[in-house]
DNA sequence: CTGGCTTTGTGAATGTGTGCACGAGTGCCT
DNA sequence: AGGCACTCGTGCACACATTCACAAAGCCAG
């Protein structure tokens, strides 16, 4: 049972557009934008302006009536809540195709996630380099996670392996994990878990597309007319 | 033949449960199982057992009081209703880090997606062959489309370039986008797009990590009030 | 054939998320 | 100073999702 340390807590939808409205904000400051209203920042992201306005209320007041927001203090706000005041290194678990698309991809660090560590299995892949770190063993994982202070882990092996791995960061002490693997894990009820599965988001799309093709099959959209907003 | 068939319309938070328990239904066909309780289901995909009977009762009463489910006929089911009985071929844009990855992943063609292309507008990654598929230039893009009748399109490139990546796929006659880049695509409403965002899911990750430090730290903030600036 | 056991299918209750609508501040203009 | 235009913050109603609880349905043993 969790201490219930609950101050405010803030719904998990919300939890989950913040982090859009951070790049986003992150992006308007860098293009010199002072201040931005809810309708602004809900164009951007492609979601309801009251919802923003209810989104932002759960960090506090931090809007101006009549102006809007100032995006140098939302964004600093946002990332106090996030908890991105300060890097969380995180390990990667699996050096195959994925590991080293996740590994070479710079993006991780730069948004302060810097990779601590990347370990596998297998004894041919350690030792090589992958995006500047090099591949260590599986074994070494604990050690790494102690001296690295990791609290986040990244599953990037096969499905099979998955389990296994995910026992192994739990024992060396991580508490959240991000499964890129097609396998719904078993751990500790307190470990944060995340999962991201290719297959489940392409048969997602698979649905609809195969709901589209059930009705009249309309030819090709006349006018690009995009929009995101009613 | 009436195409109208009205199918009933499936709620989206089963239908993204569905993907799950097709793979576990697969695997355990695939081991000798013949029947399942919802129970039984339930425990391998995480969920609840009355959240599994109401979700499969979606695709219509295919269960045995009693007994459960029969683990075949219900794969069958399920593959139908997501419009798994073909393959849905697939055309990658952006052949950096990611695209590499993603083409190289064997789990896709597996699964009834095959990469029907690789394209990039890097004319030195033209022509390099990935997973067995050779990167084409990204104006060729709309002729992929079309011989390959692909109807889902996957965005693997950096943010800049995504908007246009999504434009193009769209102008080539593509209904479905998995979109990989940290970005808010603005699309024609008729687009389903469904968007993957590593930094995102890291960053919910990052919020439960403070959250569960915060507990003894949150002593006093209070006087950091808004600098009451314009 | 009956009674007991199991498990489905679903109504009803509860919980979570969304979006409207509007009061209440705020700044600008006259 | 007063009025006006603008935008936030939030109560409320509705929609969607989850979970409980139980009758109906099927199987099996005797």
């Amino acid at each position: 049972m969790a201490p219930d340390r609950n101050r405010r807590r803030i719904p998990d939808a919300t939890v989950s557009r913040l982090p859009v409205y951070l790049r986003i904000l992150s992006e308007q400051a860098e293009a010199g934008v002072d201040n931005i209203s809810s309708e602004g920042l809900a164009e951007l992201a492609g979601v309801n302006a009251a919802k923003v306005r209810k989104d932002l209320s759960y960090l506090g007041s931090y809007g101006t009536r009549g102006v809007g927001y100032e995006v140098a203090y939302l964004v600093y706000q946002i990332r106090r809540e996030l908890g991105l005041t300060h890097d969380w290194p995180v390990v990667i678990v699996g050096a195959g195709n994925l590991g080293q698309a996740l590994a070479g991809y710079g993006g991780f660090g730069e948004r302060g996630f810097p990779v601590a560590g990347i370990v596998d299995i297998d004894d041919t892949k350690v030792g090589t380099v992958l995006g500047g770190t090099r591949v260590r063993h599986i074994d070494e994982l604990p050690q790494i996670v102690l001296t690295r202070r990791v609290n986040i882990g990244v599953i990037a092996t096969p499905g099979g392996a998955a389990q296994d791995a995910a026992d192994r960061l739990v024992k060396a002490g991580v508490t959240s994990i991000l499964n890129f693997a097609p396998v719904v894990l078993s751990v500790p009820r307190a470990i944060e878990v995340r999962k991201v599965d290719l297959a489940v988001e392409l048969q997602i799309l698979s649905y609809h597309e195969q709901r589209r093709a059930g009705g009249a099959i309309h030819a090709v959209q006349s006018g690009t007319g995009r929009s995101a907003t009613a």
